[in-house]
DNA sequence: CGCGATATTGATATAGATCAACTAATGTGG
DNA sequence: CCACATTAGTTGATCTATATCAATATCGCG
């Protein structure tokens, strides 16, 4: 089914068969979407969200400079814009990273089978506040670590995740973001997260090459990052290396 | 009604007098908190949540310096851990800042009268999405903004929502927060917010004493923040001052 | 009155930005 | 298939915003 990893390895998860139904059968076709594609551009009013299957996303805003300030990325398994829903209108611009396939959910639709099935409003509710939790962690990276830490934590949060929809494999996991991504991600230069990854490449925690990251500690990195996987809501806490 | 400043001047604020009924007659009565307590903290299970009738509120995290990172300030009128009704267990720390009084939604009761009311549901929904979307202005913030930048932005958003709510008058408003508070915000150490803040007063552009806050000149303040107002999701963009 | 919390100011240190050059890969049109 | 353009990554030199350290001032309050 499309939606196999719509929050998978999450709490919460406890879907019926019925529920499963009833969201896949809102889903459109899927579609594939080209590399680094805006799909949605602030003040842009939403009649429907978009599933990932499959490919990197992301959400940022643009500064006064034309710089961008990521405030998410997004992986297989999200609905990325769900939060159009309620909000009806997109305060954020959303583009792709990799090429993409998504599913779209028309609201409508969704509002016709929440109001037959309560819980799985509950549980699409609980999706969108996932994002909610990992916007607090973004705030606390930027707020409180430095270069080292900030750049730690992105990662050790991306390999949760990833890990959670079988993304992971012999500790690495597909990464199409540039340095400059990432910087826009962790309010760096690039230049400085090129230095960044080299003083954690050097204290062998991890590596960074050719669009595949490989953890070589997740454990110092995530101390590093004080990383503390609570806020990801996983059904357990173990990660499965 | 307890709940006359819930969403008020929101989009989506279309209640009807049933589901105003219904929201009030699950609070219990008003409870006063005294100021700077600790309510709730990372990791705890909620089984109710608390709508600020009165008074200042914030939610943060703690580094591991002991430094603590705010990633939200409540005014009166929010539901203030709303988000721990889907999520269930709370991922952050919540205190009082200035004395508060509230009043308790008990979860279960919640569910009763959302699964009679839908779009009530939807409602509260937005309301929790209001706060990820200021989460993610405050991560621009952060990300993007210097020091002054920083301090004008975030005392644009909380003049727009007292505002909102009949609390600013003559362009000032109560503010408890003091200049460590702020620093915790912004990212920044007291000192620098202390220089900050001379700054923009020297400016005149806002100025900052006794626990008050007066705005001289909110359109520059705005634009020294990058402040755009859209994403408080207000009915109409246009202060009433 | 005196003590803890808050605010203010100055001097110095430093993490990360900025500027600049160069390399390596990737893609593209002729 | 090559010549050349474009994008991404790397490294060095210098600059600057903010942190840090330290001292003093002020205020509210028991």
């Amino acid at each position: 089914m499309l939606t196999d990893n719509f929050l998978r390895g999450r709490r919460r998860r406890e879907l019926s068969d019925e529920e499963k139904e009833a969201i896949e059968s809102v889903l459109t076709a899927p579609v594939t979407l080209p590399r680094r594609k805006v799909v949605t551009s602030r003040g842009d009013v939403v009649t429907r969200s978009t599933f990932l299957i499959s490919g990197f996303m992301c959400r940022y805003m643009d500064g006064a400079d034309g710089h961008r300030q990521l405030v998410s990325i997004q992986t297989p398994g999200d609905f990325v814009d769900l939060h159009g829903y309620p909000l009806q209108r997109l305060d954020h611009d959303i583009a792709t990273l990799s090429e993409c396939t998504v599913a779209y959910a028309p609201h409508d639709k969704l509002t016709q089978i929440i109001e037959r099935l309560p819980h799985l409003g509950r549980v699409l509710w609980f999706s969108t506040l996932l994002d909610a939790a990992m916007h607090r962690e973004w705030i606390f990276r930027l707020g409180r670590l430095d270069a080292v830490g900030r750049v730690a934590h992105m990662l050790c949060e991306t390999y949760s995740r990833l890990d959670a929809v079988g993304l992971v494999e012999d500790n690495s996991f597909a990464w199409p973001l540039t340095q400059q991504d990432l910087g826009e991600a962790c309010g760096l230069t690039s230049v400085h997260v090129n230095r960044t990854l080299r003083v954690l490449r050097e204290a062998g925690m991890v590596e960074v090459s050719d669009r595949i990251v490989t953890m070589m500690d997740f454990d110092r990195l995530a101390s590093t990052g004080e990383f503390q996987p609570d806020y990801l809501y996983f059904d357990n806490h173990t990660r499965t290396p």
